[in-house]
This record gives structure tokens, C-alpha cells and sequence, in this order.
DNA sequence: AACTCTCGCAACCGCGTCGGG
DNA sequence: GCCCGACGCGGTTGCGAGAGT
């Protein structure tokens, strides 16, 4: 039994991507645009899977992409993001215009791990360091399942108030990612959800009572459009987008846009 | 100079999710 | 409602470069 293979693996190349591979990957895609992975191989004259395009372009072609080190800034922002979203590398990537979730998942596990273990930060709970005792050996983080994902990045926390209930992977192996306990209790209690880069933003939402934490804003969402920066969640929505819950979904800064 | 070890990045693999038929 | 194909994600592996001996 089991998956079907994605592509014949008998003629495919696997490893490295020469340069004139990626010229054609690059010309294919200027030409056409991106979708269809499963046929773009076949019609760029590519002896590759299609997975293994988009996974290329995605990760290394793209023109948007920047290269070269992450700044501090971008360091603390994916602490922060990782603390709350877990190993949701797509979700934090998409944070931080120009990475991938590839590169922010390699830099985790090579770079911020360390950095944390060095501050006497658990890398998984961000928790402190404790040499022995229950609370260090408390359950594995559960991840956010996939609707959630979406919850967590629009729900308005509040410093007191854990998110609503979000849906819990059925299985407790753990996962090695973030979440809300089944008991609603955050998982980070004392985590600081300030997540703005650079200094404090002098138009913070006044929307939302002194005590709430805009998850929107402080992950860098703004309004739909041009709208303002400022968040407009409970605000209604002239585009009649508002969801039900009165939350909807903003795009991710651009490049070089900071709150 | 030669060899071994370590590290970091690119790529692969398998699974979950989504959407169309 | 079910099935199947395609896409996207996260974990893992492989390999090259640089450091150390």
C-alpha cells in the first residue's frame, strides 16, 4: 500500500540544482507563472519532481527573497513568533517578508536554539531553565492545528484571557510545538507578546482596552488595502469581508515595512 | 599537508489538507 | 459523501565548506 510516488523517480534528477536548470526553472516560471508543480517539470524540460521545483523556487529563486543574515530585529521577532505559533515555520515566514520557512527553520535549529540555551531558555517552551522539578517536565507543547493557525493569527489576545478554545491535534506525542493546553491555559503564561520590531509604534490600536494585546498588529498584519496600519479588528468592515467574529485577515507587511 | 570533525544549508521525504470530479 | 490528485508543510538527511588536530 502506501502514497503513490509523486513523480517517476527513475527519471528525475535528484541533488544539487545546476544553473541551467535553474535558468529554465526561472524562464518557465517567468514565462507562466507559478501553480501546476506536477506538470511545470515537463513542460520547462526539467528532469526533476515537480515538488522539487516549487520547493527551489520557493526557497532559492525567488526574486523577492533576501539573502544574507538575520538582523536581531529578526532574530527576537521569530523567538517571539515561535513562542506562540510553535513550528509553524510558513506562518512566521510570513512575517518576515523575504524568508522562507525553510531558511527560518534551518537558523532555528542552527542558530536561535543555541542562542536561547545560552540565555537558560528552554528552545521549546521558552521557559526558563530549570534544573529539576515538575514544571519542567510538564506535558510537551501541543502544536496549533491548521484552523487554528489561522485563529491564532487573528485572535485579539488578551494578557489575562487565554484564546478561545482552539482545536487540538487529536494525539498527545507532542510534536515539539506551541499551542494552548487542553485546560486553556496559554502556554506561555509570561510570554512577552510584544512582537513589534524596531521601537514602539506611536499609533498602537487605542481600540482595544489597555490590557488587551492585538495579536494583528503586534505580529505586523495590517488593514486590508491602504487602510492605516492601525488594526481595525472589531472594527467593522466597510468591505463586508468581517467574519463572523468580528476578526478578519490582513496581509503581512511588505519588504521594509516595519509598525 | 593531510585527515577528521563540526556546522550550516539545500534538498528530500512523508504526511496532512484541500479542492475538484 | 467519497475518492483521488495536487499542493504545502514540517522533519530529516546529505553534502560541501571551514575549523581543528
Amino acid at each position: 500500500m502506501g502514497r503513490s510516488p509523486c513523480c517517476e523517480k527513475e527519471h528525475t534528477n535528484k541533488g544539487a540544482w545546476t544553473k541551467e536548470e535553474d535558468q529554465r526553472l526561472i524562464a518557465y516560471i517567468r514565462a507562466n507563472g507559478e501553480g501546476c508543480w506536477r506538470s511545470l517539470p515537463k513542460s520547462a524540460g526539467l528532469l526533476r519532481c515537480g515538488k522539487s521545483c516549487r520547493l527551489r523556487w520557493m526557497n532559492y529563486l525567488r526574486p523577492d527573497l533576501k539573502r544574507g543574515n538575520f538582523t536581531d530585529d529578526e532574530d527576537e521577532l521569530i523567538i517571539r513568533l515561535h513562542g506562540l505559533l510553535g513550528n509553524k515555520w510558513s506562518l512566521i515566514a510570513g512575517q518576515l517578508p523575504g524568508r522562507t520557512d525553510n531558511e527560518i527553520k534551518n537558523y532555528w535549529n542552527t542558530h536561535i536554539k543555541r542562542k536561547l540555551l545560552s540565555r537558560g531558555m528552554d528552545p521549546h517552551t521558552h521557559r526558563p531553565l530549570a534544573a529539576d522539578g515538575p514544571s519542567s517536565r510538564q506535558a510537551p507543547p501541543r502544536p496549533i492545528s491548521v484552523p487554528a493557525r489561522a485563529a491564532a493569527a487573528t485572535f485579539a489576545l488578551t494578557t489575562k484571557q487565554p484564546a478561545p478554545p482552539a482545536p487540538v491535534e487529536s494525539s498527545d506525542d507532542g510534536g515539539g510545538s506551541s499551542g494552548a493546553t487542553s485546560t486553556g491555559e496559554p502556554r506561555c503564561p509570561d510570554l512577552n507578546l510584544d512582537l513589534s520590531v524596531g521601537p514602539p509604534a506611536a499609533d498602537t490600536p487605542t481600540s482595544h482596552s489597555q490590557r488587551t494585546v492585538c495579536l494583528c498588529y503586534h505580529l505586523g498584519f495590517r488593514g486590508a488595502g491602504d487602510a492605516p496600519t492601525t488594526c481595525s479588528c472589531r472594527q467593522a468592515d466597510s468591505s463586508g469581508a468581517q467574519s463572523q467574529t468580528g476578526l478578519r485577515y490582513f496581509r503581512p507587511l511588505e519588504e521594509g515595512q516595519y509598525i
